[in-house]
DNA sequence: GCAAAACCGACCGCTTCGGTAGGATTTCGT
DNA sequence: ACGAAATCCTACCGAAGCGGTCGGTTTTGC
């Protein structure tokens, strides 16, 4: 598995937030329930994705959790990696701040990493992937069941957009 | 981590008997002094790579290793799902013998999984990224170093190909 | 027969995963 | 003022995988 079930749970969240139209906050009580999810480990997702900035919290009674950014602004990268941790394909692959991709291995040396190459196309694949899927994308493609032929097709057809 | 060192050993493993011209088998010792890799662990990944076909064996002295195939027609999706089993992005994905992709989330009912187009985005993204590469390219972009400018600038092109 | 090699299976310390538990704190409604 | 509802925080736990080691068996060339 590429990921775990953080990813999946964390991005059902937030899509479940992305649902609620108004700026009411929503409860992890209803989140849960709403995707039979249990409670006490999705507050450990969601205060990662707190951290991320991705969400905001209002406590007490009657509060919840809403987006932090209108969810055409919110990529996938951004909350996979929340939850996730940094997203790349091997242990010796991280990325410098000014976002170049380092292999620890082709230290000074001249020879470089025989597998870098390999490694550095499937990051590319998955941060596109990732980086090119919004979680307003997400939200309207898992929308309410009104499905006719047309939309149906229509959704078969966006699974291969990118 | 997408993955874990199996694969990057495994990979590194294919690219040392790549290199190997001749059909004389090359030795795991010789591998694993030349990578400098442990070689009791390398014994476990090379046990994967013969039972995918991906090399042959030869036993008792001077026997070793050999790909089953030219390095051209070896694809890394082969080598790394060998390696690291069925390569899927979540627990609730796999793929049929047809070649569809399932989610288990969405079995007789209409609505769709939520998350499924961003996983089927990403599955695609590795999936190409690794189908497209070949074990003769990773083995002809690590050879010795005979680098002129213009080697290593084609050499920095050809990353973003795919 | 000896040495070199592939084979095989058991074991081990460590970390992560998925989840539970118990409590502390904040806030709204009455 | 009180209690319910909610976020927040920390600790713990069993299971599984990872990265590796070890000891031994079998095959084969010289």
């Amino acid at each position: 598995m590429l990921f775990s079930t953080k990813a999946e749970y964390g991005v059902r969240l937030m899509i479940e937030l992305g649902r609620q139209p108004g700026s009411t906050p929503v409860s992890l009580n209803s989140v849960a329930e709403a995707e039979r999810l249990p409670l006490s480990y999705l507050e450990h997702l969601v205060a990662k994705l707190r951290k991320a900035e991705l969400v905001t919290s209002t406590r007490g009674a009657h509060g919840g959790y809403r987006l932090a950014k209108p969810a055409e602004e919110i990529t996938m990268d951004a909350v996979v990696q929340a939850l996730e941790g940094q997203i790349a394909p091997m242990e010796c692959f991280h990325e410098t701040p000014e976002g170049r991709v380092l292999c620890s291995h082709e230290g000074d040396g001249d020879r470089a990493c025989s597998t870098k190459l390999l490694w550095t196309r499937v990051q590319n694949g998955v941060t596109k992937a990732l980086a090119g899927t919004t979680l307003a994308e997400l939200v309207e493609f898992s929308a309410p069941q009104g499905h006719s032929d047309a939309q149906v097709r229509a959704k078969a057809a966006v699974v291969h957009t990118l």
